[in-house]
RNA sequence: UGGGGUGUAGCCAAGUGGUAAGGCAGCGGGUUUUGAUCCCGCCAUUCGGAGGUUCGAAUCCUUCCACCCCAGCCA
């Protein structure tokens, strides 16, 4: 057992399972997604807690597909999944299962379902049937055909299997309660007639489960202990028993339910996702703006930083809304330590070093990780021309502004100390060129170059710079939960992603899609896995350094 | 107005009758050739409110309040 792991409610629960003996001491748990979508960090949650759990407790989980409405669901989605759980880090082993994998058995259980007299073929339309069920506060009245014989039931079941009937002339549905004050339990519905082709059946069925008849018992065949699932379902909870009470399958399975993780910021319904796109407004469910799993893998977040994430969440049963900053906490303490450091200028400004010879290139070493020696140096070019960040500069700046303006001094990192000399305009006024002259005995390293300024700023050689397209990534809505409003469209943030032309220092042309670097005083970044290419570099920016400048500026303007 | 849940700091979250852990955020300071990292310190006399039980209550009882979920032939 992990000692790092909170102790949550739910492994509480598990405590003291085995410490009684239930279940012969045994831990099976099951992550069950519907295959019409793709996951997102809140999927990611319930992947963590399902595979963690039954890590911690020696036991086994299942990726089980929730494939019970073929209309909305595919291969591709499948496929997809698959790949998520796995780039999250969990292997399901050989226990990879379909709740369409237990058709047969479920339509026997439907067929005992009728034999008992617990379960009736209603020919109301849907519309009647929705009438008919009452309200949440008037009970319901029984269906008119609730007292078929158990021959007709019969009978009508298996012509509804055979193809009989057109999609909705009939249903199956339990026969429980319709004064029930839980609307669950006021006859729900076992089978409907569907006949569509299944992704993973093909052909064999016309009439398929609902999900509270399949899953209770998809989870009884497989021998899963501790069915979790997430808050909505708690009123389900009595039809999952009633279901088992009524067939009492050799395994009892217990539902038991968490909140759903809300990210701020972030959008974590399917429907919404899907509509962004298939109208086209992100580039795919990989759209490196998205919280999904595909998406923050493009991105380049660490899966070691997600799962620390959702260990740092905890899994209870209260509503939240987890703040950005903790994710964002948890990707940087990861890539600090990860990644390796370069030097990267995205909005760049040409300097000249005027006692610099034209022509010359000094090669410079700079350290890869400040704090991890063990990764070594490597060599950068220096020549009189180079590329620094426009925002290091500024003509009219603050007291405590340490970076280069007119006259004033600054390091350039792993280099010299220069001064600006003098500032070069275009016709329309804008600062296009700074003139400086660096002091030779600062070269970072020599024996002489103790001197020391406020300021240290990263830079390229402009001679020696490899053009790159760096994609700047920022929140994709402008309100905290997408998730409510009725139409994302309006509360789209126009500027989630701006594309600079940049220049990368030499080293980073030929480096591999998906590798996390650290470009200093910028953020982490790495290359895209989809549109970065040799000729073409194409960076995304992962997430930014923590700002303790655009702290004191925004203090200033209070 | 029925049923099911949940209320501990700005955001999460421990706590299970013995005197409010921890993380994120924030604030103050130190180190620093990344305004990063790192380090140190501060940050709930009070647990949704009001009563009650008890030597002692976030924990037990009563009552009130707020918020979330449920009326798919979706999951």
């Amino acid at each position: 057992m992990n000692d790092n792991q909170p102790r949550d409610f739910i492994r509480q629960i598990i405590d003291e399972d085995i410490a009684s003996g239930k279940h012969g001491g045994r831990v099976v748990t099951r992550f069950p997604p519907e295959p019409n979508g793709y996951l997102h960090v809140g999927h990611a949650k319930s992947i963590c807690l399902n595979f963690g759990v039954a890590a911690e407790y020696a036991g086994r989980t299942f990726l089980r597909f929730d494939d019970t409405n073929p209309g909305k669901e595919s291969e591709e989605y499948v496929r997809a999944i698959k790949d998520d759980v796995r780039w999250l880090g969990f292997d399901w082993e050989d226990r990879l299962s379909h709740a369409s994998d237990y058709f047969d058995q479920l339509y026997d259980a439907a067929e005992t379902l009728i034999v008992k007299d617990k379960a009736y073929v209603d020919s109301l339309t849907a519309e009647q049937i929705r009438a008919y069920r009452g309200t949440l506060t008037e009970a319901g009245k029984d269906s008119p055909y609730r007292n078929r014989s158990l021959e007709e039931n019969l009978d009508l079941f298996r012509r509804m299997r055979a193809g009989e009937f057109a999609d909705g002339e009939h249903v199956l549905r339990a026969k429980i309660d319709m004064a029930s004050p839980n609307i669950n339990l006021r006859d729900p519905t076992l089978y409907r007639i569907r006949h569509v082709p299944h992704q993973h059946t093909g052909d064999k069925w016309c009439i398929y489960p609902m999900y509270d008849f399949a899953h209770g018992l998809s989870d009884a065949f497989e021998g899963i202990t501790h069915s979790l699932c997430t808050l909505e379902f708690e009123d389900h909870r009595p039809l999952y028993d009633w279901f088992l009470d009524q067939l009492d399958p050799p395994h009892r399975p217990r539902q038991y339910e968490f909140s759903r993780l809300n990210l701020a910021f972030a959008l974590t319904s399917k429907r919404k996702l899907n509509l962004l796109v298939s109208e086209g407004i992100v580039s795919g469910w990989d759209d490196p703006r998205l919280a999904t799993l595909a998406g923050m893998r493009r991105r380049g977040y660490p899966p070691a930083a997600i799962r620390d994430f959702c260990r740092r969440i905890g899994v209870t049963k209260k509503e939240n809304m987890i703040e950005m900053a903790l994710l964002e906490n948890c990707i940087r303490e990861n890539l600090d330590v990860a990644a390796e450091r370069r030097m990267v200028v995205v909005h760049p400004l040409k300097v000249t070093l005027t006692n610099f010879d034209a022509g010359k290139t000094e090669m410079l070493a700079a350290q890869n990780h400040p704090n991890r020696p063990e990764l070594g140096s490597r060599q950068i070019p220096f020549s009189r021309e180079i590329f620094i960040e426009r925002d290091d500069f500024m003509e009219d700046a603050p007291k405590k502004y340490f970076r280069l303006k007119p006259g004033g001094e600054v390091r350039l990192r792993f280099a010299y100390i220069i001064q600006c000399k003098e500032v070069v305009r275009n016709a329309n006024g804008e600062v296009i060129e700074l003139l400086c002259t660096l002091d030779p005995d600062t070269r970072s390293g020599s024996a002489s170059s103790e001197r020391k300024v406020k300021g240290t700023i990263h830079w390229v050689s402009a001679t020696h710079a490899v053009p790159a397209e760096v994609r700047l990534y920022d929140r994709l809505f402008t309100v905290a939960d997408p998730g409510s409003v009725a139409e994302v469209m309006p509360v789209l943030n126009p500027s989630s992603l701006a594309v600079a032309q940049a220049k990368l220092e030499p080293s980073l042309g030929t480096v591999v899609a998906g590798t996390p670097w650290q470009f200093e005083r910028l953020g982490y970044f790495c290359a895209d896995s989809v549109d970065h290419s040799g000729n073409k570099p194409v960076f995304n920016r992962i997430v930014t350094l923590r700002d303790g400048w655009a702290k004191i500026e925004k203090q200033a303007l209070q």
